[in-house]
DNA sequence: CATGAATGAGGTTTCATTCAT
DNA sequence: TATGAATGAAACCTCATTCAT
């Protein structure tokens, strides 16, 4: 159901020799860069081809548009985000709610911002390229790990419902979005970090049922 | 033939500045029209023009080029709710904490909810446009106007810093733009605006000292 | 119901200010220029437009694609050469059989023969623009003016039915084209003036049921 | 590994040469399906490559390029129908001037709309690969046998003429095009059928002189 | 002042063809 | 010989902006 509404975005044929894999790689980090370096609207496909070292042409053998293009750019990074903060849940499982939570909300931060400036390149884009949608599928993998995760908490009658998470993921996203928009100074990081901490525990705290 | 009937009370616009006026308003409507109804990619100057029923070339007459169009509708938008959220901060000063915050994020709520449509259509050009130093901007004023409110706060030894206030307008933007984005059912719109108060009012109460 | 399968043909706007119209003049006089020194696959939109004296982006505004300007092409002549065939079944009314088809043949004739040039570089475009279709229907308006000649002629039972017209009408069409693309000498298209008034005139006579 | 199990009688034709005449057959084959299947302007090399079960690179080491493999698919096809005709043409020897014609008439019939959708996918490429001239070879060739055959009628003092014959092919060229790009209905072609060689054998007729 | 025709740089995309593996 | 990745010229088309009327 996902597949028919995103085909156009799809990659177009899988690397089967291996220049070729070589060749996909290069195009992908070229998008990157030439979104660092020109912004998203001087992003053209002959300059990420240039940035690749390959022609145009190739380009369009592994992307069958522009789109396609930043859609996997915004969709891989998006799947390492995913990935760190879905091991953070797993390994936080069972301890006291505000240690999980703290411990969640690092780990995203800190992946969200190990490369700041990739994440801030894929905000000019996500608009044009179906972000949201994106947004959204990777937010519900991200909330099921987070709902699985609270459900282990110690002490605890009802976890924080569906609703819930998602609102705090929102918010975290929210708040990470506004620092990167600002510079992302690493001062202020370090603060960010602090206080969605203390964001997200009240919040939990206040959002789940305890044992007496 | 342009100044008949005029009364000598009435402000010195002529009525070349009235309409002049008139065409203004219909561009700013046009705009948010076509970016609703064609999406921010197929939104052309010749098109908006078309739609406020002028030429192209009147469009230019009052907007230098592409870029102030858009900036001049965010701008409105940003406004109208900014002083929504500023009227709501001087009307529940002296209240207690929780009072305030709640009047506050329901306000804000509701602001931003009472046409989502826009709000959404925003979301699309915000990233061309400068649209994050213009929510920078109006994001600072409002942050001045909580702090001030909240320093009117009874019982309190120090309230939240620039920071985690700015953090919680963050936050609040944040869970609004994925809830416009989830297509913002009133439902759910609902959940929000209590879950943004619950979230709030926690993590201003945990970033206050109170007295004892 | 034509309308419909070649809305995306049809011109743009309609000139209202006089230099667009001879703008439009001058672009579709090009399109003939260039299809014949260059061919029907060096014809590009950039040429057309350069011969015609005007930007690409002039020509966009009065044809919505590429095909659309062929397709004009391609009616505009077409509509000429019917004019012709039209008016010579109106004049050869009520004469004798073999009269009648002689004129209105030699019109026919005449009237393709007369820009040989054109009629041989359309036939290359014809393919590619809907050209059957718009053969189809100018040929039905041609056999209906036929037809209601034919009914004019003296001493006659039955005239040659809808489908002998038709046949009738496309041998004529396929005689000529063979001689266009053989160079369409002088000497010979006077043969063949010659040669399909006798065909067209057999044809006829054999399909006509005769008064005894 | 290419001479295994060769019986001395077989022709000289190494296992290498059956695999190319299987190849070129095969891609032969996939220029029609491709034609009829996605039509002549989305017609690609590495399309048909693809349908004919081998790459690219293996088309062009048969084809030189795109134009020689249209080409060749007209050619087959005319070269078809060519023999068609032909042997109705020594059948139809000394017989007398109707029956001729329709013999030779009605085998052209049969021939050209044996496959209507393949007669019908050549048009859209005659136009850009050389079809006239080609067309006109083949005309020719069949032309010389049509004459031949005349020339054995009996009763006749002298039979028409180079360039009735040629009329009259086109003619019956032309018509039966008209009637392929109007859909092909079997009733159609049948009534085809009889009109052509009602039109022809009036037309021969018409320019034979006879002995009294 | 308003109009809307004209501009043209520049973007996306295709596809015949080549050649290293 | 077969493969299919790579090439890149060249086509189509858009749209922000200007300026004569």
């Amino acid at each position: 159901m996902a597949s028919e509404a995103q085909s156009a975005f799809e990659p177009r044929k899988t690397p089967v020799q291996a220049r070729a894999a070589i060749t996909v790689g290069a195009i992908s980090e070229a998008t990157i860069q030439v979104l660092l370096s020109h912004g998203a609207d001087r992003l053209t496909t002959t300059r990420v081809a240039e940035r690749a070292g390959v022609s145009v042409g190739t380009l369009y053998q592994y992307y069958p548009n522009k789109q396609s293009l930043l859609f996997a750019a915004l969709e891989d990074h998006l799947d390492k985000v995913s990935e760190v903060v879905e091991s953070a849940c797993e390994e936080a499982r069972h301890k006291p709610l505000a240690e999980m939570v703290k411990e969640v909300v690092e780990a995203f931060v800190d992946a969200k911002m190990k490369r700041p400036d990739i994440s801030m390149a894929l905000y000019q884009i996500a608009a044009d390229v179906g972000g949201p949608a994106l947004v959204k599928r990777v937010g519900q993998r991200l909330q099921r790990a987070l709902k699985e995760m609270l459900q282990t908490a110690p002490n605890t009658v009802s976890p924080p419902d569906r609703f819930a998470i998602e609102i705090m993921f929102a918010a975290m996203a929210g708040a990470m979005r506004s620092v990167l928009e600002a510079g992302a100074q690493p001062a202020v990081v370090r603060k960010l970090r602090e206080h969605l901490v203390l964001l997200c525990q009240s919040y939990m705290a206040a959002a789940t049922a305890r044992r007496p």
